[in-house]
DNA sequence: CGCGGCATGCAAAAATCTTGCGCTTCGGTG
DNA sequence: CACCGAAGCGCAAGATTTTTGCATGCCGCG
């Protein structure tokens, strides 16, 4: 339930900071690291989730560990822009678990698509499905990534943290 | 502790798929989703951790929970293709919290760069830091985010899931 | 056919999470 | 200046969950 407006003070920004690196923390080990007890962390994590900051849960694996991973970024050109073929595109990527993430972009390109897939022939299934033989897709190009040198998702809340 | 090689069966692929989307579950929930009781849960989550298959566990913010976010991709090429610049680049990067990922890529670019963000300041004061004032960046090209379509990190650990 | 190695379920024990309660602080108000 | 209500905290009891020891069942191998 994402309200419009929820006030973070700096307690507030220091937990998400943490949980966004590590949320496999008892609330006494976090309580420790913001300075407050086991039960107020509870308190603010639960408010925080209530109101939408913090998403969800998940667990992040390392990409070296998965085998014959390959990971690509794919910068996409739709063929016309009509709000109704963006939908579809878009929902025909978000089907597809190999689709890690898309950006719709301004300037040249519409789109910014990372693809995880297991081995160059899934690579190619999956990129000549979603891709090449999409109805309107103009063009697009593959950067093959050679080494993920930082993945995850953490939004800085505030400006420069400590901790 | 990333071992060269980890078998997963199964109900590994299942219970990773499951833990991707969501790892704040009990064991029990869990294991009522992959068929297990909540002990044999803990222990295959146990191992996977131990050998290295799961890397972490993190919360992951609502982008649009958090104000005035700017997220960015930069395409960036280096001036020059020695291994020490390369370090120094990455580590630059590495050290600032708004560079969400960065990816070493094949093709006419080098790395591709997300940026998030607070403003259209703070975006610019971050990338003119990294990348406009970087000594060995050559060139680079910023696609802004106009929408997160799809945001997270998660591996397809086998082909296609069900559940 | 018998002997480990391995993963499981069960149940007890340990730890963590959850919640009620009283207290303090902070503003707004009479 | 005193009073009142909202908000957040720590503490501690109670509820859940996690953790671990143990016996069992299932292969694969000698």
């Amino acid at each position: 339930m994402p309200r419009s407006e929820v006030p973070l003070d700096d307690i507030d920004h220091d937990l998400l900071a943490v949980l966004q690196r590590d949320a496999d923390q008892t609330l006494s080990a976090l309580g420790e690291r913001v300075g407050l007890s086991p039960s107020a962390v509870q308190r603010r994590i639960t408010r925080l989730k209530k109101h939408g900051v913090i998403a969800r849960t998940v667990v992040e694996l390392a990409p070296e560990a998965t085998s014959d991973l390959i990971l690509a970024v794919c910068v996409v050109t739709l063929d016309r822009e009509s709000n109704e073929r963006h939908e579809r595109f878009q929902q025909r990527l978000l089907d597809a678990p190999e689709v890690q993430q898309i950006y719709m972009v301004s300037g040249d390109w519409d789109y910014v698509v990372v693809f995880a897939t297991h081995g160059m022939a899934h690579h190619n299934e999956v990129t000549g499905r979603l891709l090449s033989d999409a109805p309107n897709v103009r063009r697009y190009t593959t950067l093959f990534v050679l080494k993920p040198v930082r993945t995850g998702n953490a939004l800085p809340t505030r400006r420069a943290e400590s901790g």
